[in-house]
RNA sequence: GCCAGUGUAGCUCAGUGGUAGAGCAGCUGUUUCGUAAACAGCAGGUCGCGGGUUCGAUCCCCGCCACUGGCUCCA
């Protein structure tokens, strides 16, 4: 069997729960940023002029802390999008305020403009140079052996040539490449702070992780900087808040976002724009229920696997302790046939003595002891082992103690119900492609470090479907799914985009990937065909796919350029059957049906984050929270009824509109409206109601001058109805 | 979950080992005004929660919770 990984399910959509902290800190594909993954010889020539000056950065930054903290010890120290970080261990805990005194010894360093110079080593003169403690030091460190360094020579392929690379007196293992000199570092600025795994592995030492940024020159360098503070202005989770468009609260629970009115207009009108479209697409609405039984995630094979990400269980009998299910699951994946008795006697043993602990943990215990065992020596070592650990417990005392549970679960996605949908009704070939959309609320426990604002959160709203169609179906299906997403991005004034389309890698069939070759390469060239017939911007990831068949990440960019992976569209060609979905051919056979996973604006809460960003909270007329605002100046009666009388008007033909009656001057009325970017003022003096016009502001532009009243309405609901940006 | 930082009024933030302030928002008046803020008064806080040190803690220490930045994770 494989790692805990592989075998679990990758069902819909992975990418709606990316944290784009992360994702937008990718470099662009095929070079990878993360220092975990060894790159290349080829990968390393690829690198830009900017990665090679961050890379330098990086080393000027250890020579700048071996300065001040000598027995710092080094780990790895790469470029990334926005900059570059060097790993590290010390006793002496950096925080920003030592920044200053390593950024006065980074500009001397820089100043001496000392060469970069390359050496090629054999690996046995690297080792020495290690163990002495030279490696990612200024000098000889006798007893203060550059540990890290070691391990990574470890993962230098033997035949590929070992390089050093020296700036003054700072020597580092390292592959390059570099810049000419230290001089050549126009501007940098160290960023943050943070705590990594070495190499990216939590049973390894957490290292102290200093990040940077270097550029060209300093005007490049300010530009990012304004980049940053407009990202910061565009936060979501500030605009959220100053807007009033959702909020979190402790006794709701973290990650679970709670949606005042205007926050709700957006959803709503999200989900109006789908509806629309999807009606359009000939898809069928349906509703199911935010929970269901174990034994269907245990058929779908999100449990046990997946269980950690899921809400503890709803156990419906205090008494209940063990899981038949469980076992009937767990001796169906491993296949122990003959030893099946042995297990279930086990297991129950191992439960009888964990009554006081949680199924999780149980679980996760006893899948741990699975993982542990190599999968070829299984039989009687399997055995042995699970006596020693599950010794004490007699059978019949574990016995007495299990009872069936009756254990509910909230969904961490629709699919499962979706598909017992497909099978609660005799399905033909006639019936097919049947699409099934809801927007169904999912739950997910989300560790608690990954929540972020709408961005991450543990409640969540897909805009989720799924088809079942024929594999001759398929292509057309697919295709307008891929037209579906192209719409929306042309509503959202979405610009750039990339679908990443992930396929199986062959050598991994039957571990990673569902074992049908045959299948596999079917699907992805008609995935590939459609892409390419349908002039998508694409790119194709190798080996990423989901197991159960070939999957697209959408990922969009916002206006100021920062990446989202806000959706995922998957093939599934395994899950149906494990649920036994069927329909009836022409030929009167049953034969199971392809399923499409898609979900083109991701989940509402991460759709509406990367909204606010993108708009800067200045949202189109269309999706406005408010979308008129009538400001009569003075509160005089007749003025008063007149902007009463538009507004009514305005609310009769469904617009958000709303009236400010205070007693405010004008300045301060239309001051607060475009405070909350209330998208059309309605400014009405005595001059407008003598004449029936109405004198019409916009947030962001303006006066634009008195206009008749009808001419105004007609206007604005053409706007809105248009959907106009 | 891990590392680090933060937590004071609805919001943004001052502040102190002797139980707290400002601006905005809110409420009540006055003001009746033409495109980003008229004036006055009032009210508003268990200083995240729980322990400890101290004569006395919002401040110092410990634990917990939440948030933030990362790491790990992400069907």
């Amino acid at each position: 069997m494989g790692t805990r990984r592989s075998a679990s399910l990758r069902c819909f959509p992975s990418a709606l729960a990316a944290s784009p902290r992360k994702t937008y800190l990718r470099l662009p594909f095929p070079f990878p940023c993360m220092a975990e993954e060894r790159k290349t010889l080829e990968q390393r020539h690829q690198m830009s002029d900017l990665e090679r000056l961050r890379h330098s950065a990086a080393h000027v930054l250890a020579t700048a802390i071996l300065r001040i903290w000598p027995e710092a010890q080094f780990a790895a120290g790469p470029p990334v999008e926005n900059g570059f970080y060097y790993d590290l261990e010390m006793p002496h805990r950096i925080s920003p305020d030592d920044f200053l005194k390593i950024e006065e010894e980074m500009k001397k360093e820089i100043k001496a403009n000392h060469v970069f110079e390359r050496t090629a080593v054999s690996r046995d003169e690297a080792i020495a140079l290690a163990n002495s403690g030279r490696l990612g030091g200024l000098s000889e460190r006798p007893g203060n052996v550059s540990k890290f360094k070691i391990g990574n020579l470890a993962d230098i392929p033997e035949g590929e040539e070992i390089s050093l690379y020296k700036n003054g007196d700072f020597l580092d293992l390292c592959a390059g490449p570099h810049v000419m000199r230290t001089g050549n570092i126009g501007a940098f600025r160290l960023t943050s702070v943070a705590s990594a795994y070495y190499k990216g592995d939590e049973k390894n030492p957490q290292l102290q992780r200093i990040y940077g940024t270097a550029f060209k020159n300093k005007t490049e360098m300010e530009a990012y900087f304004t980049m940053l503070e407009e990202a910061k202005k565009r936060d979501h989770r500030k605009l959220g808040k100053e807007l009033e468009l959702f909020c979190f609260d402790d006794d709701v629970g973290p990650g679970l976002p709670l949606w005042l009115p205007r926050g709700t207009v957006l959803i709503e009108e999200l989900e109006k724009l789908a509806k629309e479209t999807e009606f359009a697409g000939g898809y069928d609405r349906v509703r199911t229920p935010v929970l269901a039984r174990e034994n269907m995630y245990l058929t779908s094979g999100h449990l046990p696997y997946y269980a950690e990400s899921m809400f503890p269980p709803m156990e419906l009998r205090e008494d209940a302790k063990g899981s038949e299910g469980f076992i009937d699951f767990t001796l169906k994946r491993l296949s122990f046939d003959e030893s099946e008795e042995y297990l279930r006697e086990a297991y129950r043993k191992a439960k009888g003595t964990h009554t006081s602990g949680s199924y999780v943990d149980m679980e996760a215990e006893f899948e741990e002891f699975f993982r542990a065992i190599p999968e070829q020596q299984f039989g009687d070592a399997s055995k042995i082992a699970l006596e020693r650990l599950f010794l004490d417990m007699g059978i019949d005392e574990a016995k007495s103690k299990i009872a069936p549970p009756d254990r509910y679960y909230l969904k961490a996605m629709n699919c499962p119900h979706h598909h017992k949908l497909f099978a609660a009704v005799p399905r033909s070939y006639r019936d097919l492609p049947l699409r099934l959309a809801e927007y169904g609320t999912c739950y997910r426990y989300e560790q608690s470090g990954e929540l972020f604002g709408l961005m991450r959160v543990r409640s969540m709203q897909m805009n989720d479907a799924h088809i079942y169609c024929t594999e001759e179906q398929f292509e057309s299906e697919f295709r307008a799914v891929n037209e579906m997403y192209l719409k929306y991005f042309a509503i959202f004034g979405i610009d750039k985009y990339v679908m990443r389309f992930s396929t199986h890698d062959p050598a991994k069939l039957g571990q990673k990937f569902v074992d049908n070759s045959e299948l596999w390469l079917k699907t992805e060239d008609m995935v590939r065909g459609v892409l390419q017939r349908t002039g998508i911007n694409f790119i194709e990831v190798p080996n990423e796919a989901a197991f159960y068949g070939p999957k697209i990440d959408v990922q969009v960019w916002s206006a100021i350029g920062r990446e989202f992976t806000i959706a995922t569209n998957q093939v599934d060609f395994a899950v149906p059957a494990r649920f036994g979905l069927t329909y009836k051919d022409r030929d009167n056979t049953s034969k199971t049906p392809l399923c499409i996973h898609r979900a083109p604006l991701g989940t509402h809460e991460r759709f509406v984050g990367f909204l606010i960003e993108h708009y800067a909270g200045n949202f189109p007329l269309w999706l406005s929270p408010e979308q008129v605002r009538v400001l009569p100046i003075g509160d005089e009666e007749p003025l008063v009824n007149y902007a009463k009388a538009i507004q009514a008007e305005l609310r009769a033909a469904g617009v958000r509109a709303n009236l400010d009656s205070s007693s405010d001057p004008i300045k301060a009325k239309i001051a607060s409206a475009e405070q909350m970017k209330v998208h059309t003022m309605l400014v009405l003096g005595h001059r407008d109601l003598e004449a029936g016009n109405v004198s019409v502001r916009v947030h962001g532009k303006g006066n634009l001058g008195a206009k008749p009243r009808a001419e105004v309405i007609a206007d604005l609901l053409a706007a809105i109805k248009e959907r106009r940006a």
